[in-house]
DNA sequence: GAAGTAATGTTTACACCGTAAGCGTGGAGC
DNA sequence: GCTCCACGCTTACGGTGTAAACATTACTTC
């Protein structure tokens, strides 16, 4: 019998898995849950035999964020053709879907250091911000207005996202436990916040909760893309 | 002879200078290579005394965050009498401040779970959001529109200034050693990313390598406050 | 089939990390 | 002089990433 007839399955160890796997824990523990030895316990394996696959843990989380960006890459390819706006939204929501479907893992993208100096997460990978900026000259826009649009458009992404992902991260994942904190010690440490001399949070305390991320995002993507419109026109 | 007559004196340690010294160690080594112990030795003492003046490490980045935000919760209230463009302005160039003084600590200040989830980075003190609200309200910004500005405005400095002091702090911080790679081993580890079938990333090379931080900043920044302006207007 | 070889998982080990618990000591207040 | 306690030290435990040597399995080549 040989071992991939089991029934209990033992799906045969590879990058690709190994990296697949690291993506679902870090969706439901975070990346700083994750550990070499956890995943291999995940996979049934000593934590060594992952480095057979991996580089080492960076290595690894490096996969992970390339693995999240595949699917955008092929999008962006196939949506390059059609006209700098409907494209640059097409860029713009795939992204947030990316932050969306994985909240935990997307400070990843956001906050690794890009593997050049001149590349800016989230869209981190030579191939994607290739097929920005050929997309935008072939569509009139000059070589500085090209780049430009890829910095606030960098910019923009990672502002709102990050913000939204840490919100619904914080819904979903942290699990932190209660911390009783018994005694009353060293200063500075009340995990509650005082709204003491701060009114007008108080008061405002229901509309700042609310979650308008959604709303927000396709205003400001709209406001973005007028101004590069009009920077385009002028 | 006390201790503190001593010629190589020894300045008594306390939560101040604890959360003091961790910042400029984060300042030359970032986050990650701040320990304990390190930090520690650089006090001369052991590593667990500093735990008499700090609740962890946890409680220690906090601190961290909160010293770097304390000047500006004080020009934030100075200012708070002015025109609330003029103030948002303040806001903006006080908080860049922070980012470009200390890139490898700004992440921190960018990316911590803030204390409650109606609080977002980078203004994460219930202090500071208060003197915003206040201060937009004061100059006739509705409930919504100020909590409006509240969200436009985090999520443009959080954009912003992440990918600015990243940047700075890649110049800097990260003394990363060269990484011989020997070995023609495991796949997609070219930490010297490959310019092939990027020809328009290659082309743009240079143009893509400029830091217009500043300058990007400060467009950025005026549109933000004209489409707030358009906004209140409307 | 036998023998050699490459791939892949395991074992052991080391240096480092955060931190809980208990100990020693020196100086302040009485 | 005595007490007490703030503060720093020591020790210890369980966790981390990963280098190195080893075992095993599978596959090629005769």
């Amino acid at each position: 019998m040989s071992s991939s007839s089991k029934s209990t399955a033992a799906p045969k160890l590879s990058r690709e898995l190994v990296i697949r796997s690291a993506l679902e824990m870090i969706d439901s523990v975070g990346a700083q849950g994750l550990s070499m030895r956890s995943l291999g316990q995940r996979l049934n394996v000593e934590a060594m035999s992952l480095y057979r696959h991996v580089h080492g843990r960076e290595d690894l989380l490096e996969g992970v964020v390339a693995l999240l960006m595949t699917d955008l890459t092929a999008t962006l390819k196939q949506e390059s053709g059609e006209h700098w706006q409907p494209f640059l939204q097409a860029v713009a929501h795939g992204v947030r879907r990316i932050a969306t479907e994985h909240p935990l893992a997307f400070p990843l993208v956001a906050t690794r250091h890009p593997a050049a100096p001149w590349l800016r997460p989230p869209l981190r990978s030579v191939e994607v911000v290739n097929t920005f900026l050929s997309a935008l000259i072939e569509q009139g826009f000059t070589d500085a207005q090209a780049v430009d649009a890829y910095r606030s458009f960098s910019s923009f992404l990672l502002g709102q996202l990050l913000l939204e992902s840490a919100i619904r991260g914080a819904q979903t994942g942290p699990v932190e436990e209660p911390l009783d904190e018994g005694d009353a010690d060293l200063p500075s440490r009340d995990g509650n916040v005082t709204l003491d001399d701060a009114p007008e949070v108080e008061r405002l305390r229901e509309l700042l909760s609310e979650d308008r991320s959604h709303e927000e995002f396709e205003v400001s993507l709209e406001a973005l893309l007028d101004r590069l419109d009009h920077q385009l026109s002028q």
